[in-house]
DNA sequence: GTCTATATTATGATAGAC
DNA sequence: GTCTATCATAATATAGAC
């Protein structure tokens, strides 16, 4: 690996980090490709050089998340000898979901904003990452339903925008909570009694 | 109220009603006001004559947005002799609190954004509405926690995102809802049910 | 009250020098 | 692999005619 390629790696990868943090906090349309190169301290033009276009950018921002979050939730799995029962597994699993929001909330804000705009790139993430994130969220709450911790009778799809949105937004609205009531979400004591709160009111 | 004055008022509510539809489906920066004024099918030059730029068009929305709420979400107060208990209190209210925001996506929309990034727009919200739409979620999670509702020992904002989160997340997310799981945010009978699930996981 | 015309800036994209 | 220069377009905003 020669001095070239880890240039080149490293130059993609601050251009990922800033795209990040610009979509996510703008959204799309919102977000300028001047803005993101001035944010990785590049020339604006190595942009389109390095990822064709700015939809490609984004897209290569969506899968960089999707590639890291598998590894990073270390899910559990139900079976494991260390749960000695569905509601302790439950918990567990909402912790750590809970936390991975907290160590990205960036992730979180990108993945809410695309959902509320249908069009070509909501198509194109399901299309392509659907086994990713809908399939893991499908059988947890399946999983909740068989052993009676959330209501059988509630739609797949409600249960799944509940659980989502209760572990998700706390943590995206970071900022406004911070302004607002004066709490940090990205503070590690703040992190700890809010996980334990959400383990809690969603598997009572 | 000559036809002048009527003239000027229904511009301006189709500038407004176009308006929340941009700000709330592309954010802030995404929108623009030549969109908007083309939804709103006005000539572009009059979004500055009627409001005098892009930042007080969107205050507009915002302040349009807080009036309507608090007539539009009919909270019961929970000396009502017809609220048998705390917890139906409780679930009702949650209740209200959903239909509110099947029917209004597009605030959950905009709101939401708008908690992701700290900067004047965020601040003169909380300034200007703090009392609107701070105080009434602090006073009903403070309810819920004096009756045993909700973990009494959880932190105040965390529970108030959490109840947030869970209660808009599946409205404003509507057409990743419908593409993603094929259920539809704004059908009546799918609304019916996730209001059900949401005061029971929620209230349990 | 409404529209045309225009100033100014910002954006996504590209060609070509080094 | 990187940067300068440039294009075409779209944005906010404004001036001034009707």
């Amino acid at each position: 690996m020669n001095a070239r390629v880890r240039q080149r790696e490293a130059t993609q990868a601050s251009i990922l980090k800033a795209a990040l943090q610009e979509f996510s906090s703008k959204g799309f349309d919102g977000a300028s490709t001047r803005e993101i190169a001035a944010g990785a301290g590049v020339h604006h033009a190595l942009i389109k050089y390095h990822f064709k276009s700015k939809e490609l950018l984004w897209r290569a921002v969506v899968a960089e998340l999707f590639d890291q979050e598998m590894e990073a939730l270390e899910l559990p799995s139900p079976d494991d000898a260390a749960f000695a029962d569905p509601r302790t597994y439950g918990r567990e699993t909402i912790r750590r979901r809970a936390r991975y929001w907290a160590r990205n909330p960036e992730h979180a804000r990108l993945m809410v904003q695309e959902a509320f705009r249908d069009g070509d790139r909501l198509a194109w993430m399901i299309e392509e990452h659907r086994a990713r994130f809908g399939d893991a969220d499908e059988a947890f709450v399946r999983f909740l339903q068989t052993h009676g911790l959330v209501p059988v009778n509630a739609p797949l799809a409600s249960l799944v925008y509940i659980i989502l949105g209760a572990t998700q937004f706390f943590f995206a609205a970071g900022p406004q909570a911070k302004r607002m009531w004066g709490v940090d979400p990205a503070d590690r004591e703040v992190i700890d009694r809010h996980v334990e709160s959400l383990a809690q009111m969603l598997i009572p």
